[in-house]
RNA sequence: GGAAAGUUAGCUCAGCUGGGAGAGCAUUCGCUUGACGUGUGAAAGGUCGCAGGUUCGAGCCCUGUACUUUCCACCA
């Protein structure tokens, strides 16, 4: 792709110096009692066997059930109490019944005493405001163990913590009969033997959501575990502010809603993971007294009983938690290191706005946390490539690009353009070969102009020429690439690349290779060569000059081409990379031959649209007449002939300032301040003259009832600026011109 | 349940500070025009989702609404 990057510095979050800043940070942070270790409700994966932080569950709609299930009281022979739930197989370590303190329905069973189905234990009614009374039943069983709701409930009412599932999903002791079955399988054991004792109610379609395992797709299972944490709700603290305070830029702004909405809502981050891979937790049993010492090195000796046999923690950490020191681990923290003042804080983070929860925060509060202040002030978020049908890739699919494969067919720049054309910033992007394709033929386009323009140049070296000895045609196109560096640098710095590329690639294929090295063509030849050297050198300076710039506009899309092309055209230059990049200047600003090449434009672009009618070879020559009023326009018109010339198929021209002596066969077209006359029998074909103007007629009244309704507006003449309302002026009048030179060919014709 | 984004040409998408709707691809009709047919010239194609509002003026700002997508929450 291009990317450049110093690998001498390559690193990854297990090397030395990583592990070396994780052991740092998890000491420093269980210090600061940041860290603890602690029996809560965790999100377990059964197949991978590991807890997982809340960040990794995903949740899917799911198609279930309702099951209605009648507990009875203990004491009242037929008095039951009717429960809905979504997972019947927890009911093992159901250690209540929670019913709303204010439903009027319940009041008289709390206190009570239930006997839970299927088992020999009894449980008891409580109430506590958690519990929704519209919602299924209004009762709720409570399993602390295996619900994060319940287990705030059962905090509260200080209730048993019964475990029933195994690590593997499989039903524990605690299930009796069903000890041993796999959670689902269970299920439906449970679930007949309850139709059985006639205790199961009804059975309701519902849709839930289900969580599952970011990685393997697995159900997950709350469960009670002894796991390690970090506190979140002082460390976020910073992290929230210095977005507030512009500290750090998030971009597009948007992505600032999602920031401040994970941060407002933040829980204490589960980090210890039940995986062989990873940083080890640096958290030591002792084998006589269980206390537990976190250092960076197995101690030798318990603080409490002295004893020297120790177990390590077999967990090991979150792979975020060595991510989220990566913009100081990498640099040698915790050591005060010449990298670390050098490369600590960076600038801009480049990433997708799917990992703002997993690493963007986390790096931002790690560097608040242990650097004092943030790792980076600007945070680019870039969208996710779909596929041509806008769905997001993935291995399960089947339906992901390989970008090696793009880059064999079409080339690393192909690919590297295609990615930021078209494209607004967090904004997704659907996955098509025919950008790649036209991509590549841009490409192509910059590859054949500039090999066109070395040809040009042969083995002779080009000087800068006089300003006198520049051509019109020459002044315009440095004013355009000049106009263009402005503009695209704005938009580069406010991170706009799409834009900026789309004026880079317009330029270059439009402006100059459509029109200026077409336009130059006559000037290069080995005949013009011999005839006028100083116009062939002024002309073979500006392509190389243009052509060079251009290349370093777009060397940050098409590294390679630009590169090589750059090289060879300037074979004293080392590298495209290192040259500096070009900066707008006020001696390569022409307005009045921006102007003359406009009207050499317009006048090409009707001659053709002439010739194209009546289907003119062209091998065809014609003279032309220019017939415009002012004396301006007129010297625009010689001055521009040079350019427009050839491309206008024209053998000489004429410039007049009244159509007297025009052939009567000639044919005419009214362009903006002039009208131009092609006396020419083949062209001549008064049905589609008509046709033509009429056409004309009928945008010209088009433009002037527009201009005119907003000129007429005295509201538009009394509050629009007053810019504005000249340049609407100037459009008026020239248009009214316009349209009476139309009136006027018309009436000649009929 | 909360939030964000999208809705513009047949398709995929741009549209920067409100001031005559753009590109690429596709389509139609031409072209061995000095590098490029991966090219070149011309053309056709849009009520900017819908309804209000602000404004002299709205694709752009505001309100509402419909549909699509995504993120967050997870009510048992």
């Amino acid at each position: 792709m291009g990317s450049s990057a110093d690998w001498s510095r390559e690193r990854f979050t297990m090397d030395k110096g990583c592990s070396e800043a994780v052991l740092s940070v998890f000491c420093k942070l269980y210090e600061d009692k940041k860290i603890y270790k602690g029996s809560r409700i965790i999100n377990w994966c059964p197949v991978c066997r590991t807890s997982i932080s809340d960040a990794e569950v995903e949740y899917e709609e799911q198609d279930g059930f309702f099951w209605h299930i009648n507990y009875p009281v203990v004491g009242e022979e037929g008095r039951f109490v009717e429960i809905a739930t979504t997972r019947p197989e927890t009911l093992f370590g159901d250690t209540a019944v929670a019913v709303n303190p204010e439903d009027d329905r319940y009041k008289d069973i709390v206190g009570k005493t239930l006997k839970l189905p299927c088992t020999d234990r009894e449980i008891p009614v409580i109430a506590d405001s958690y519990v929704d009374p519209e919602f299924g039943t209004g009762c709720v069983k409570i399993t602390p163990a295996h619900d994060p709701n319940d287990f705030e409930v059962g905090k509260r009412h200080h209730l048993e913590e019964v475990v029933v599932i195994n690590d593997d999903a499989t039903m524990n002791e605690n299930a009796g009969k069903y000890a041993g079955m796999d959670r689902y399988e269970c299920r439906e054991a449970l679930l007949s033997d309850l139709k059985a004792q006639g205790l199961l109610v009804k059975t309701v379609p519902h849709t839930h959501n289900v969580g599952t395992h970011d990685r393997c797709g697995t159900t997950v299972e709350p469960m009670v575990k002894a796991q390690w944490f970090v506190k979140m709700d002082e460390l976020i603290k910073p992290a929230a502010e210095g977005v507030k305070n512009g500290e750090v830029t998030l971009l597009p702004k948007r992505m600032e809603k999602t920031y401040f909405n994970w941060t407002d809502n933040i829980r204490d981050w589960c980090i210890s993971r039940q995986l062989w891979w990873g940083h080890r937790i640096p958290a030591y049993y002792c084998d006589d007294c269980g206390e537990i010492v976190v250092a960076k090195e197995a101690p030798t000796v318990c603080p409490k009983c002295g004893g020297i046999h120790f177990t390590q923690d077999p967990d090991t950490l979150d792979t975020w938690f060595s991510s989220a020191l990566w913009p100081f681990s990498t640099m040698g923290w915790p050591k005060d290191t010449e990298d670390l003042k050098t490369f600590y804080p960076n600038d801009v983070l480049v990433t997708g706005y799917d990992i703002i929860f997993f690493w963007v925060i986390r790096m931002i509060f790690s560097g608040y946390e242990h650097m004092g202040r943030a790792p980076f002030h600007t945070v680019l978020f870039h969208g996710l490539v779909r596929d041509d049908q806008g769905r997001k890739m993935s291995k399960s699919l089947g339906n992901g690009i390989d970008p090696l494969e793009v880059i064999d067919k079409y080339g690393a720049d192909a690919l590297r353009l295609t990615l930021v054309t078209g494209n607004a910033p967090g904004n997704d992007m659907r996955f098509y070969w025919e950008k790649v394709e036209a991509s590549r033929n841009f490409a192509n386009k910059v590859w054949n102009a500039s090999r066109f323009i070395m040809m040009n140049l042969g083995d002779e070296t080009v000087t800068e020429p006089d300003a006198k000895d520049l051509r019109p045609a020459d002044k315009w196109i440095l004013s355009l690439v000049n106009a263009l560096t402005r503009e695209m640098t704005v938009n580069m710095e406010k991170f706009e690349l799409g834009v900026a590329v789309q004026k880079v690639y317009d330029f270059i294929w439009e402006e100059f290779c459509d029109w200026y090295i077409e336009i130059a063509k006559t000037r290069t030849s080995a005949d013009a060569k011999e005839k006028d050297p100083s116009s062939a050198n002024a002309a073979l300076w500006t392509l190389k000059t243009v052509l060079t710039q251009a290349l370093k506009l777009l060397h940050p899309f098409m590294p390679f081409i630009t590169e090589e092309i750059y090289c060879t055209l300037n074979p004293e230059e080392p590298s495209i990379m290192i040259a500096s990049f070009p900066e707008y200047r006020d001696d390569w600003n022409f307005p009045a031959e921006e102007r003359t090449l406009s009207y050499a434009k317009e006048l090409v672009k009707a001659v053709r649209v002439l010739r194209n009618e009546r289907n003119v070879p062209p091998q065809k020559r014609s003279h032309m007449i220019v017939v415009a009023e002012k004396e301006e326009v007129r010297t625009a018109f010689e001055e521009g002939k040079e350019a427009y010339l050839r491309l206008a198929f024209a053998s000489d021209v004429e410039i007049k300032a009244e159509a007297a002596g025009i052939p009567e066969d000639a044919v005419s077209v009214v362009i903006r301040d002039a009208v131009l006359y092609i006396p020419m029998k083949e062209l001549v074909d008064e049905k589609k003259e008509i046709e033509r103007l009429q056409k004309e007629k009928e945008r010209l009244t088009k433009e002037l009832a527009r201009s005119n309704g907003m000129l007429k507006n005295e509201k538009f003449l009394s509050k629009a600026p007053a810019e504005k309302i000249a340049e609407e002026k100037a459009k008026l009048s020239q248009y009214e011109e316009m349209m009476a030179k139309v009136e006027e060919q018309l009436n000649k014709l009929s």
